[in-house]
DNA sequence: AGCAAATATTGCATAGTCCGCAAAATCATG
DNA sequence: CATGATTTTGCGGACTATGCAATATTTGCT
């Protein structure tokens, strides 16, 4: 159980460098946060912080969500309507995550004030459109390259949409996000047509 | 013609930087260059390389397309199809900036080995949709706000994809952008039903 | 329990980014 | 050419981030 220990306290250490990043960043502004007070406040010296995360966007940030593509692959073969099949891959991303409302709240807060730590969540989102768009390409066929691209990025973007949705509305459950987000795209596939 | 020629001047030594970050990000990897050589390079002193560009990042992708927000209203009230809209519009946004073919393919060159950069530059795509959001909320209906944000959005992916495409190949025009990002939004929608 | 290997934390040194301030240089205009 | 406005520049300083080596902690094993 080594592994398992070890990484745990990894974890819960990241978490906890996370939420007093988020704590400063909401108390003093994102500008007026150094990793220092970070650190300090996380009771970890400065240059663990820089062993935890990359920098000091990714702390308040924290773990990504992922597209595991192997684990996503049936999606290339797969028969069914292709904003269902979208909806229930992101989905199923972000039950693998775990996501965490409150700090969903947190973030979109500090967002508010720093444009900057959009742009870094906003990369993030284009990654998992990166694989998605490769995996819509296959499914679509060869010459179709450009519109799985923008379907895969539109996708991202609708679960961000709706995962803000999910954030402000504590009535709304994680699984209603699939719903929504092939909702919405069907949706715009109207106005576009 | 005061405020012109120093205008000019100005415009013409952001460009000069531009070019040197451009000439040393592609000779020893953006990763490796300094303010300090840019600087060097431009002929200027560090602290006015920060005059003209906030950051590093900045400098290389240059000024970015804006906007006008109020040269862009019209699409609010259009009664033509939405892609063409929009396509229309972004084109002539494209006109106002007078874009040059070569340094898009540097700036592209350097994105291959730096994503941070691609990160600042869909940043400043963000801040375009974000007002095209806006119009087209008006243009939708109260109870769109999404779709109009989803739509901006394409858009701009759309508009990202086609530019690229037109600084690969010298046999298309500025003026075929336009059409591109149609077509592709056409078929996206017909995807998404 | 206790030892050895693996892993994590920390301090220190260092390169680099970026900003505020004030002096010096440059420029536009009468 | 004098003068006020603007720009450039140097300098100091706060902060980010990384490599390296020493120290501390944890783990598996006897």
């Amino acid at each position: 159980m080594t592994i398992n220990l070890r990484d745990r306290r990894r974890l819960q250490t990241a978490r906890e460098i996370q939420l007093a990043a988020l704590r400063l960043s909401l108390r003093h502004g994102y500008a007026c946060v150094t990793t220092d007070s970070i650190a300090s406040e996380a009771g970890i010296s400065t240059r663990t912080f820089f062993n935890y995360y990359p920098n000091k966007q990714a702390a308040v940030l924290g773990m990504p969500p992922q597209l595991d593509s192997c684990a996503a692959e049936w999606i290339v073969t797969s028969t069914g309507p292709l904003v269902d099949d979208l909806a229930c891959l992101l989905g199923r991303m972000l039950e693998a995550k775990e996501i965490d409302r409150e700090i969903v709240r947190m973030i979109e807060q500090v967002w508010d004030t720093t444009p900057e730590l959009m742009a870094v969540f906003r990369n993030s989102m284009d990654n998992i459109a990166l694989t998605l768009g490769g995996l819509l390409h296959t499914r679509l066929g060869p010459d179709r390259q450009p519109e799985a691209m923008l379907i895969a990025e539109l996708a991202t973007h609708a679960l961000s949409h709706a995962v803000r949705h999910w954030a402000a509305d504590d009535a709304m459950s994680v699984s209603d996000i699939p719903p929504m987000i092939a909702r919405q795209m069907r949706q715009v596939g109207h106005l576009l047509v």
